[in-house]
Parts: structure tokens; C-alpha cells; sequence
DNA sequence: CTTGACTCTGTACTATAGTACAGGGTGTAG
DNA sequence: CTACACCCTGTACTATAGTACAGAGTCAAG
């Protein structure tokens, strides 16, 4: 298996190369393997989870969020049961953040439009969307 | 008209009485009208404002990204077309978002109905979300 | 065999987005 | 008329998520 640096996976996942050592000290990635002169080691699933937690951020989740997600599966201290309704909980999340950006998405193409058609008006009309979305 | 003082407005939209002064001093909102002894006093539009400020920043944008949201407008400083180009700039992030959330949103479900159906592995599922997603 | 590019650790600093006072004014209820 | 719940300003503190740097080790190229 091909390992990386940490510079080469900052690289890889254009992150600065001391957000992974604080990725690591959240816990978000497991300590990686050592070198025999103590360099770190990644693997490339350690850059899969990076590219995760970037993407999450940008999605809007706190790093403590993005914990909680990536602890989603079954082991020895947890039931499914337990798992199903956290992931049934996060589930839900996502669709509420979806409707929250189709709503906003609504309102920046009717801006297009009403700009296209040049019928211009200069009050603010984004503040339509979430007119009905308190609960987010 | 009727109006909200600061306290008022924050318990309407659920957020800190300090944060609006906040949201004044980032010219996230306007300055409010004042009362003869120096209050604000803040409109059903400025709680509008205030609602769209917090349902953005759930979805992630930053209070910068927001504000450039509310700025979008025509206005005599500005030709419809810069407008228009950064409407549609704004409408491709959001819809990028929906794009990753949606990706997220299929392997939560994938996690349900393995978990449902018991067939369970221990593995970090989540992992598989953005897989092809480094762009976002 | 030293110079430059990397790595290590620990610690200190930064930006963003608030949150919490302190010290003072206002205004209604008892 | 005074107590309490508001409001005002300014300033200081906090949490989150990094970012930078100092001082030291490693190693390949010239």
C-alpha cells in the first residue's frame, strides 16, 4: 500500500499541512502510521476521510458534526439500533439543509429572470426565501 | 409600522440580543431607527433579515458570503449585468451544495437500509460520500 | 560535508462569530 | 420614590478552526 507524507497529503488534499496534525488531536483521523524516524504515514483512505471532512465544512457541519458522521457505523459498544436512529437523525438534517438551498436556489433563478427580462427592481428580493423556513 | 427593540426582536428570531448588535456592526442589517431616548427599533423586514442571516449560515455560508447575498440588487452603482453574473456565480455554489448534500443524503439512506435489513459491516460507510466530489 | 527541503514537537498567534460584562440611563409597577 | 427590567456604549472574553513559528532532527544533491 502507497503511503504518504503529511506535505504530500496537504498536497493531495489542499489543505495546510498543520490542519492535519489538528485533525489528528480532534480525533477526526486515527493517529497514522510512523516512519522508523517518526514521519507520519497516510494512507490513502486517510486522504478519502480529509477529502470528507473538507467537504462536510463547505456542507456547513462543525467539525464536531462531521465526528458524528464519521463515527456512523455498528460496533462492539453500540446496537444498530442505536446507529440507525443517530444516522435517521442526520438523515433528516441533510434534508432540511437541501430544502433550505432549493429555497435559496428558487429565489437567485427568479433574480436571473426578472433580471433577464430586465423588469428590475432594487428592493431585496432574496430575503423571500426562508419566508416560511424558521424551523431550519 | 409596527416596531421591535432589541430584546423583542431577539426573542423573536431566536438569536442573542448581542448578536444584532453584532450583525449592525458587520452591516449585516442597517442601522435601525431609534427611539426619542436612543433605541433601536427594528422593522418586520429587519426580522426577515435577521431569520435569512441564521438559515444561511446553517446552510454554511459565511456572515461575508451572506452579506454578498443580501447585496445582490440592482442598484446605481451597479449595472444588471454584474449583478446577474454574480447571481448566477452565487446560484452555481448553491446548487454545488445541494449536489453534496444530495451525495451525502444517498449514503445515509444506504446506511439505513443495511442496518435494516442486518446486514452489517463495520467499516466506515461514510466514507463513500464524495468520492468523486473534490471540488466542491 | 554542508545546504535546502523536508519532518518532528510544543507553543503562540489569528480570524470569525459571537457572548459577557461594567457602568450608566429610562420607565413602569408597587 | 425606588426596584426591576429594560436599553445604551465600550471593552473584554470565549469557542472554533485553524496557522505560524521556534528549535531540533533527517536526508538527498551538489
Amino acid at each position: 500500500m502507497k503511503t504518504m507524507t503529511r506535505g504530500e497529503l496537504a498536497k493531495e488534499c489542499g489543505v495546510n499541512i498543520e490542519a492535519l496534525r489538528y485533525y489528528e488531536k480532534r480525533r477526526l483521523i486515527d493517529p497514522p502510521m510512523r516512519s522508523e524516524i517518526g514521519y507520519r504515514l497516510y494512507s490513502n483512505e486517510d486522504a478519502a476521510r480529509i477529502r470528507f471532512i473538507r467537504n462536510a465544512q463547505k456542507l456547513g457541519f462543525t467539525l464536531n458534526e462531521i465526528l458524528e458522521l464519521l463515527k456512523l457505523r455498528v460496533n462492539k459498544n453500540e446496537s444498530c439500533e442505536s446507529v440507525l436512529k443517530k444516522t435517521k437523525k442526520k438523515l433528516n438534517e441533510v434534508e432540511q439543509k437541501i430544502r433550505g438551498l432549493k429555497s435559496m436556489k428558487k429565489v437567485l433563478k427568479k433574480m436571473i429572470h426578472r433580471c433577464e427580462e430586465s423588469t428590475l427592481t432594487s428592493d431585496c428580493p432574496i430575503l423571500g426565501s426562508f419566508e416560511s423556513g424558521r424551523e431550519l
